[in-house]
DNA sequence: TGCTAATTATTAGCTCACTAACTATTTGTC
DNA sequence: GACAAATAGTTAGTGAGCTAATAATTAGCA
């Protein structure tokens, strides 16, 4: 009668981790009127500006399929330009706007703010970091192996 | 000039992590027909049968409105049953069928394949469930002081 | 009793996330 | 140059996940 438990669950410590910070950045985005996946790829973007929707699917661990539509609205909200590259007609390059720009100002802030409501010491928030860095290491290893 | 950085955010950190193992789980999981939250209900219940909503709600750390239509899908398929109760006729109680019981001798090997394909040491998952399990406790408590 | 407040579940509407199938280009090769 | 293969992005369909609003029942209490 042995079964897998709940309390004993990577998986399951994970998803609720992340469901609890989402809700703490929801809060603080939801003025902003973005969600936490249009956050993600902002910070990309501030990192790196005009790149195509295949990098930026990349960087953000999304598929190209959760992409489009996310960057239609974002486009829609001001936020993004897509442009088609003259040299290949098959890419779009996203770029930022003024107003897109404008939201990093704020971001450093909502991100402390998050942080200290999780309540975690910033050693224990590196070494929990740390180990998602090595388990997404990991998988991305195994389906390089899959192709 | 300065904005929050994706390489040092907890937040995408768990994003991704969940997002690895989830589907990991998802490949895992398909050939049974559910989905890994369907799986942790499932889980749930293999612990505690014959609960209502609101408590299941709360041992997933999911919100009712979420629920209802995944215990929907999950009665289509056979895996549960909903009883309205006689004495208070607000609640449902979710009991598993014989073949929601039958997933049940399944899920070790699941769990168990699935934690060797993150490539994580004993050691690292335990103190990765443990900080997580830690981030959820801190928040929940933020939670009632709100309330 | 009778009225308000709280609880339980559902619904509607939004966003994300995936796979699989599709269109449209570009590349590679003969 | 022509045709298969690869690449870039979109679309369709399914299943979460949330908030806010809605019923319906129960509890509290004056």
């Amino acid at each position: 009668m042995s079964h897998a438990r709940l309390n004993n669950q990577l998986c399951f410590a994970l998803y609720s981790a992340f469901n609890s910070v989402n809700g703490i950045y929801r809060k603080k985005l939801d003025p902003l009127g973005i969600t936490y996946t249009q956050f993600i790829v902002l910070m990309a973007l501030w990192e790196k500006d005009e790149v195509i929707i295949s990098q930026l699917a990349k960087r953000t661990g999304l598929t190209k399929a959760t992409m489009t539509p996310l960057l239609k609205r974002m486009e829609e909200r001001g936020l993004i330009k897509r442009h088609l590259l003259s040299d290949n007609e098959r890419q779009k390059v996203i770029k930022l706007t003024e107003a897109g720009w404008q939201l990093s100002h704020q971001s450093e802030s909502v991100t402390k703010e998050a942080f200290g409501e999780t309540g975690l010491t910033k050693t224990q928030a590196n070494k929990l970091i740390e180990l998602c860095k090595e388990l997404v290491k990991n998988t991305q290893d195994d389906d390089q192996q899959i192709a």
